[in-house]
DNA sequence: GCCGTTTTCGGCCCGACTGTTTTCAGTCG
């Protein structure tokens, strides 16, 4: 049974969060949370580490107790102070914790004075008017609580950024607007285009004097106000998102998106390396002793601790303070580098727009080509294309080409990967295209080993240009299907193939973890609309968040080549 | 429990808001 990085960083937050309610030394705690947040963002198994005689001493955060109770855990499954731990408290306690509100003292106080081990018994001594009684505890506590695990029920979920963009924007403008305010900007997970954003951080700088506060309170989508101080307030929208706004004087406006743009790892890591200068860093600035030094732009944040600016989509202490030390951070891809599109649809299919409208839709996002990909005959609830189907479109993109000024269309199809790897059309009718977007849209349930031998069977064909979406996942709807990616990308390397980063909202398919390794193995990503219609184009700066997300850069990316380039590329002489 | 070009001991990121308190603990981000 291999144990997996995420198995260990379970076990060691459980450890931290069992310590905790005993009131275990505070920093032992954090040196269980340190040692799980590292874990989970390591790119290697520990498991495979060990295997290799690597010495774990050497990750930060691991010391000797540590790496031990990993060797322990990967070999046994178990952990032996876990094991002591659940001996003295009800395993189920630490639930407790995951209501807002209750934190470890609450929930020593709850289990000892009221032998409350569950949500449900922390449901049930709320309502029966119990909790009020206890030391520390009032009415109104009582009544937070019984709130709380009500909405804990209905579970608030994650939103997709493109739908969490809807609110953010609204409510930017809406504060922008308002006398006093000088700007506004939505921090947090949002800026840092994570896929998706469980809460909106906004930040704003405003006079002492703005109504800002008020007015923010009584936006008409609010439903609920969690606290409202003089710096900050938090609130809950009609959709359920929870949104905190916090206000700053221009002085402090960069010192303040840094600190509420996080990640919260990149935060105490540059914190660290401020205070191994002799400096502080907190929401207001950077100080030496009293003086403040730094605070008005990040930039000035970075540079007050010796970095160069790091954009927020770098922001995960993935190694990229280690290389704005140096001034060594890549120059991420932006929209306006992207030449043209190689993946969309038309009414001929699923789209909902004609040949000419795409082509004009593109050519307004200053593209130079739009590659028309059409599903093919399998994919029937699609009216996928036939061989005869395809070539009449074909005839019908030269015509049109020969009308357009300043857009090229391609000739292409997005052709189903069948079971056994075929392509769904046959090789003389592929010939004749500039570009293949092949797409899994069947049999998501093969085995790891099937799965990926079906796809490096597709890219055996020689006409095979580009894996669609690699890895099928639906955000929050369908898990990935299991495929050895890292060997897909190796792969698709030594064929001459590339990949997708499809800029579907619901899918920001690859990820970017991926798209970090597709970078290191020198295998350019195309990043595509997936059009269906002309409003469709508008989604690329989701994909856009996605591989900045994944360190690409211009050279990295397939699309941002010229059309010239682009045809030497997708169809190298064979 | 981790860590060290000041240190092998004594530090460890920092501030706002709420509620229950009579000056602060608990929680959160």
């Amino acid at each position: 049974m291999p144990r997996h990085n995420a198995d260990i960083a379970t076990t060691f937050e459980e450890i931290a969060d069992l310590l905790e309610i005993q009131g275990a030394n505070p920093f032992r705690i954090r040196a269980y949370r340190n040692a799980a947040r590292i874990l989970g963002e390591l790119s290697e198994d520990v498991a495979s580490l060990l295997d290799k005689g690597e010495d774990l001493t050497r990750l930060p955060g691991i010391g000797d107790d540590l790496a031990a109770k990993i060797r322990e855990f990967v070999s046994s499954g178990h952990c032996s102070l876990l094991d002591r731990l659940h001996r003295e408290l009800p395993a189920a306690i630490t639930d407790l914790l995951k209501i807002p509100g209750i934190g470890p003292k609450r929930v020593k106080a709850l289990y000892h004075d009221l032998a409350v081990q569950t949500v449900e018994q922390l449901y049930r001594a709320a309502r029966d008017g119990r909790i009020r009684l206890l030391p520390g505890f009032g009415e109104k506590t009582e009544l937070n609580i019984l709130r709380a695990v009500e909405a804990h029920a209905n579970q608030t979920h994650r939103f997709k950024l493109a739908v969490a963009a809807q609110y953010a924007e609204a409510i930017r403008n809406f504060l922008e607007a308002i006398p006093g305010v000088s700007e506004v900007t939505v921090a947090g997970s949002y800026r840092r285009m994570r896929e998706t954003v469980g809460d909106l951080d906004i930040l704003v700088a405003a006079a002492p004097s703005s109504p800002v506060m008020q007015r923010f309170i009584h936006y008409d989508e609010v439903v609920e106000t969690l606290s409202a101080g003089v710096t900050r307030a938090s609130v809950v929208l009609r959709c359920g998102m929870q949104v905190d706004m916090r206000v700053v004087d221009t002085a402090s406006f960069g010192a303040a998106l840094h600190y509420f743009t996080g990640s919260k790892s990149h935060n105490i890591a540059v914190r660290r390396i401020a205070q191994q200068k002799g400096l502080k860093i907190n929401e207001y600035g950077v100080y030496k002793g009293e003086k403040r030094i730094a605070g008005v732009s990040e930039e000035s944040v970075y540079a007050a601790v010796g970095l160069t600016y790091i954009p927020p989509e770098l922001r995960e202490n993935r190694g990229e303070i280690e290389l704005a030390q140096t001034g060594r951070l890549p120059r991420l891809v932006e929209q306006s580098d992207l030449r043209g599109d190689l993946h969309a649809h038309t009414k001929a299919t699923d789209g909902h727009n004609t040949l000419r409208e795409m082509a004009l839709a593109a050519k307004s996002e200053g593209f130079e080509y739009l590659a028309i990909t059409e599903h093919s005959r399998r994919l029937t609830v699609a009216h996928g294309l036939d061989p005869l189907r395809l070539a009449r479109q074909c005839t019908e993109i030269d015509k049109l080409n020969a009308t357009l000024d300043g857009i090229t269309l391609l000739k292409g199809i997005e052709v189903d990967i069948l079971e056994d790897g075929r392509l769904d059309l046959p090789d003389n009718v592929l010939a004749r295209l500039d570009l293949v977007v092949g797409a899994v849209h069947s049999k998501f349930d093969l085995s790891r080993a099937k799965q990926t031998e079906r796809i490096l069977r597709a890219m055996d064909s020689p006409y095979f240009t580009l894996l669609a979406y690699p890895t099928g996942r639906l955000i929050e709807r369908r898990a990935p299907y299991d495929v050895d990616m890292s060997r897909i990308i190796r792969e698709a390397k030594n064929r001459g193939c590339f990949l997708e980063l499809n800029a579907n909202p619901e899918r920001l398919d690859l990820l970017d973890t991926y798209c970090q390794m597709a970078k290191e193995e020198g295998v350019l990503i195309s990043i595509n609309s997936d059009a269906h219609s002309t409003y469709d184009f508008a989604n690329l700066r989701f994909g856009i968040g996605q591989a900045r997300r994944g360190w690409l850069e211009k050279k990295d990316v397939l699309n941002t080549r010229s059309l010239e380039e682009l045809r030497k590329l997708i169809k190298p002489t064979m």
